[in-house]
DNA sequence: AATTTGCACAACCGAATGGTTGTGTTTATA
DNA sequence: TATAAACACAACCATTCGGTTGTGCAAATT
């Protein structure tokens, strides 16, 4: 239970996928987040807090507002994780046709 | 805040990562899982039965024993989410670079 | 100077989460 | 047959989550 708020937690919940969506089409402040979300200026913003905390995106101020961007680089990590389970996943039926292919061609150890 | 539980969710939570990394190496029943987890059979039975409800993993009966396979091809959407994310959020940097190229030489309208 | 706007901080709330314990039932195994 | 193993189902618990409301302050706008 220690240390959440990690990248897959970031985009576990709907609307902060919804946020990264709007962002990745380019730098927003808060008000424009806030626009037809139907939710609060401070509900978007306890949000921006966590996906600023996991580095999803970064916060700056300007003059009395805030920017949000995108730093969509972050989610590399996911997808590593997905790519990585999947190649072990993929080997099980490397091995699988391996095996089907020496048991078929009974006593053939070459690589093949 | 209606229909949660979809593949985000399920790999948001530490533990359901990896159980997901276990299944990933092959099939296995619910007491490998359990195995040096350091959680209850009860606990772990509840995340195979969020994976299973969002079709990550798959649940069939062998005998007295439930025997999970895991279904990785359902991480698509998640992997998709993502890609189809950063496509637009490199667009911005494609016109980022064409406004450049264009402010650069001038009247130049032709499509390069 | 008065008002509005944006934000930070905190309290609060209901619902969901992650996990446990407990009870009962079926299915193997000694 | 007695016992143990695997399961299903439910109750329970503390914590977290997603979101709102409220208060106060700093920065623009009028």
């Amino acid at each position: 239970m220690i240390e959440r708020r990690d990248v897959f937690q970031a985009i576990a919940d709907p609307t902060r996928r919804m946020i990264i969506q709007k962002l990745s089409r380019g730098p927003l402040n808060i008000g424009q987040i806030v626009e037809d979300s139907g939710i609060t200026r401070q509900g978007i913003a306890k949000h921006l807090k966590v996906l600023n905390e996991c580095g999803v995106i970064s916060l700056t101020q300007k003059g009395r507002e805030q920017f949000c961007e995108a730093r969509l680089d972050q989610l590399d990590e996911v997808v590593d994780w997905v790519n990585a389970s999947r190649r072990l996943w993929n080997q099980r039926f490397e091995k699988l046709d391996k095996f089907l292919a020496d048991t078929k061609n009974n006593n053939n150890e070459t690589t093949r």
